[in-house]
DNA sequence: TTCCAGGTGCATA
DNA sequence: TATGCACATGGA
């Protein structure tokens, strides 16, 4: 796929490779809106997406953020044409086909993908929504994600009221067993030893876990198994399995493309 | 009214 | 190690 840094921020030349609902439609983010166009926030930036006859604009005064955050330099085409080759993904990568694997913020993605358990993503994006306006920097139109500094400030009452349910006591814990610099020092780390630490933090699980690798520490051989997964695994594959052991069976399938498989998969099975 | 949503923590055997 | 249950909330 081709790009060029222009004026206002980053041309994207074709659609084979990106498409701007695929990408945030996905389930992989939830800070975003659609208005017009597209809107997508960021830890403390912004981008708005405008698609046009030859391909899209990312409108940013961010553009190097974001050049890394949609993950540019990588060659999709390249993923799809072996992930293709897998009958149970020759129909989501078709379907899924501008989906792209973000990098997104490391604090961010901890807090949201504890908010993510067991909830759906309507009310996910709610409650995210809210923490932004409580405890975020307000910035020019938007709010900025908070930073643990900042959150530290929220009581369990607030993150209650704020509608994140029992989750709350895990969002107040989990800042208390980080410091500021946790999580970038554990990017060092391997992916088991990685998804070890993870699973130590309050909310945490296996799933959340994965999720964090996957869209956080951009580890794509990793392979979260949710309801949508763990549905699609037992009717394609026409037997009844814990999650435990289909994780195993699919990370052992697509290897250091389970990441992306799940994506396609994920995007396929939730649009039906 | 009951079920479900990108599950996890905790008690129990 | 494995299983069962409780857990906030709101839409279908």
């Amino acid at each position: 796929m081709k790009y060029k840094f222009v004026k206002d921020g980053i041309e994207i030349v074709g659609k084979e490779d990106f498409n701007i609902e695929h990408i945030l439609e996905c389930g992989q983010v939830f800070s975003f809106q659609k208005n017009d166009n597209y809107i997508v926030f960021s830890a403390d930036k912004m981008a708005e997406i405008f698609e046009d006859k030859n391909g899209f604009l990312i409108k940013t005064k961010s553009p190097e953020y974001f050049e890394n955050y949609f993950d540019l330099k990588t060659d999709y085409s390249q993923i799809k044409r072996v992930l293709s080759k897998h009958k149970i993904l020759e129909n989501p990568v078709k379907f899924g086909y501008g989906i792209r694997i973000l990098r997104q913020n490391l604090f961010e993605t901890l807090i949201s993908f504890i908010v993510s358990a067991n909830n759906n993503i309507k009310r996910i994006k709610q409650i995210l929504f809210r923490i932004r306006e409580k405890f975020g920097r307000k910035m020019n139109g938007y709010f900025a994600f908070p930073t643990r500094q900042q959150l530290l400030k929220a009581t369990e009452e607030d993150f209650a009221k704020m509608g994140a349910g029992y989750r709350a006591k895990y969002l107040f814990e989990v800042l208390r067993q980080i410091d500021d610099n946790t999580l970038q020092d554990w990017q060092k780390l391997d992916t088991k030893t990685l998804r070890k630490k993870l699973q130590m933090l309050m909310g945490v699980g296996p799933k959340v876990a994965d999720c964090i690798l996957l869209f956080g520490f951009s580890r794509q051989d990793v392979f979260p198994v949710d309801t949508w997964i763990h549905q699609m695994y037992e009717k394609f594959y026409g037997k009844e399995s814990n999650r435990e052991k289909i994780r195993f069976s699919l990370t052992e399938e697509f290897g250091s493309l389970s990441g992306y498989a799940q994506q396609y998969l994920f995007f396929f099975m939730r649009s039906e």
